[in-house]
DNA sequence: CATTTATGTCAATAATGCTGACGTATTTTG
DNA sequence: CAAAATACGTCAGCATTATTGACATAAATG
């Protein structure tokens, strides 16, 4: 007994298609956020950072380098440099003293909200022309491939 | 008239789950073709070469910095350390010789059919644990971001 | 023949990552 | 309480991938 035929979103061309689609799909997602950042002198790396402080305002510096895994050395240049620019600021832990929470000041508040609209702006048309059902399709795939 | 309130997928907690998805699953793409381009000292840059040469053997370098919108500098370089490793060759076009046609030798078909197999592999568990449907969705979503 | 096109190269610079080695403050543990 | 582990930071060196700018060559085109 032979093997079943790929069904037909498996054949080899769907696998480019897809593969190709999320190359071009995640430069036209960073493309827009770069423009802004590189006019501070900041890169894809400090946008990630902001965005990760954001969401969950007084991270630990341990917790972020969990989500990115990056090492400490990286991610210690790029912490410096939005502590430098006063986007970003340190406080002591309360209950463990050693560990660091990272908060947004006013201006990095401010410069994740430009960021985010600019990229919710095509993430937004993208999901809208596409449909809701196509929304959930994109999330099911991109959770099979973290 | 207000504006209609934005349907469930697009409120500010879909967008972030979008982006989200989108950076880890992204990652979770390109983390396996990493490893066994590091064994050659290759990058990233390197496969994305190999792959667009493979898709379409013969290509032009004109062609290839238009796929990849990077500067020739940059590609000249990757290309270098290709041909230099014996994985791409360079052939003089016939109608216009000013052009330089990209063919992959042997021993680049067989890196690039393993990066495949790895990438594939992913890709593939990824589309089928979806299905059919939810594929559709991720590609349509993916075509408006470009 | 003058210009444009396709490609390549040299040099300097930047952003992002890595490894390895140390150092300090603080908490936890035996 | 002393030793070990943890959280964080920093110094130094290196690699990959990208950039800008300047210049060079060969071939096609007007």
């Amino acid at each position: 007994m032979g093997k079943m035929p790929n069904p037909r979103f498996l054949r080899d061309e769907d696998l480019t298609q897809g593969i190709e689609a999320l190359f071009f799909g995640y430069r036209g997602f960073t493309a827009g956020p770069d423009l802004l950042l590189a006019d501070r002198g900041l890169g894809r790396a400090h946008h990630r950072a902001l965005h990760f402080i954001a969401r969950e305002p007084g991270l630990t510096v341990g917790k972020v380098l969990d989500i990115l895994d990056i090492t400490k050395q990286s991610l210690s240049r790029v912490l410096r440099e939005l502590m430098e620019q006063n986007l970003v600021e340190q406080r002591q832990g309360e209950q463990d003293r050693r560990q660091r929470h990272l908060w947004l000041t006013a201006e990095g508040e401010a410069l994740i909200a430009s960021l985010r609209m600019v990229q919710d702006a095509v993430v937004r048309k993208a999901f809208a022309n596409a449909g809701a059902e196509a929304v959930e399709g994109f999330l099911s795939v991109l959770e099979g491939l973290m």
